[in-house]
DNA sequence: TCTAACCTTGACGTTCGGGTCAAACATCGC
DNA sequence: GCGATGTTTGACCCGAACGTCAAGGTTAGA
């Protein structure tokens, strides 16, 4: 490791990661970094003069939000793209709230936003009702075989008595 | 539908379904269910004499537990594969419950049981963790959205009301 | 300035979870 | 036993989500 770049240390939350920074703390490869753009799941990133990609902490909060997504709660990269892109919406509509004019169109967009938060919204209460009804199955379960354990342990517990009984 | 066969009404449990009525049943294809046998997710029928598969109610109950744990929690078809082979050693165990023989071997059979039931229990307990955190948030947001929303349709109306004035 | 380490795009390969088609065989009602 | 419909295996194909080179350009430390 000779020649291991400095890390610019990210004070604020400009750009000055590079991508196989990212990559090493997100535990995605490079490769999944570049593809996740190309499917619009990360924004393109800023360059340096070279081309490299320069991303910011953000970058990595949400790269790290769609790995949960994809993996805790399966999610496709097209549905998560979807989420992202409502997220977007979100932040653009909070950076530029101020300005009054075409107020009526905000409205328009605020509302769409908040449809697509409800859809979210819905998926995860079925997919929550689902698993929980798969938790109380498997908790009767359990309480079966803890029965059946408790039978069997009497029955050995009888078992030995009765040899005790007959050894004496 | 000339040659409709007469759906011999499983009264008990034995194999009397052919495939495209389990594939009807469960609204998964034929190509469906013929690959889940070859990856081991549902056992080998037994057959008709010409080679027919024949499925049993039981079996449709496994092909919808397997879409449940696929579709609505995302599993991978290997995870699932852990899980219905657990759910297996747990009907043999019920199976063969009465023979007295070797108690303490099943003992520990039951045991292993109660271990696998246990560790899909903390799987599922984890993600519905996961997901009413992103519920909560979701929910959050919606409040946000809507206090917008009023403050908005306010300012709206106010503005009408301005224009009235103006005009009048 | 040289060079190891890093990054770029591009193209092709892979695994998972099936879909689709084909050719032949089985079943059942008539 | 004939014919419509159902089923068999086999083979090839598909999109999703990346992995894996390959060939070259970039950066920064000495």
């Amino acid at each position: 490791m000779a020649h291991k770049r400095n890390a610019p240390a990210a004070t604020s939350d400009e750009p000055c990661l590079q991508i196989g920074e990212v990559a090493e703390r997100t535990g995605v490869t490079q490769r999944t970094l570049r593809f996740y753009e190309e499917k619009g799941l990360l924004k393109p990133p800023t360059r340096m003069d070279g081309g490299f990609r320069l991303y910011s902490e953000a970058d990595i909060q949400r790269v790290e939000q769609i790995r949960r997504l994809q993996q805790h709660l399966g999610f496709t990269l097209a549905e998560i793209k979807e989420m992202v892109e409502a997220e977007e919406v979100l932040w653009q509509l909070r950076a530029e709230y101020r300005p009054e004019a075409a107020l009526s169109q905000k409205r328009s967009q605020l509302l769409r936003a908040i449809e697509l938060t409800e859809r979210q919204h819905d998926l995860i209460r079925q997919k929550v009702g689902a698993l929980t009804e798969m938790q109380s199955k498997l908790e009767e379960r359990l309480a079966t075989f803890s029965g059946w354990l408790d039978r069997m342990e009497a029955t050995l517990k009888a078992e030995r008595k009765t040899k005790v009984k007959t050894k004496a």
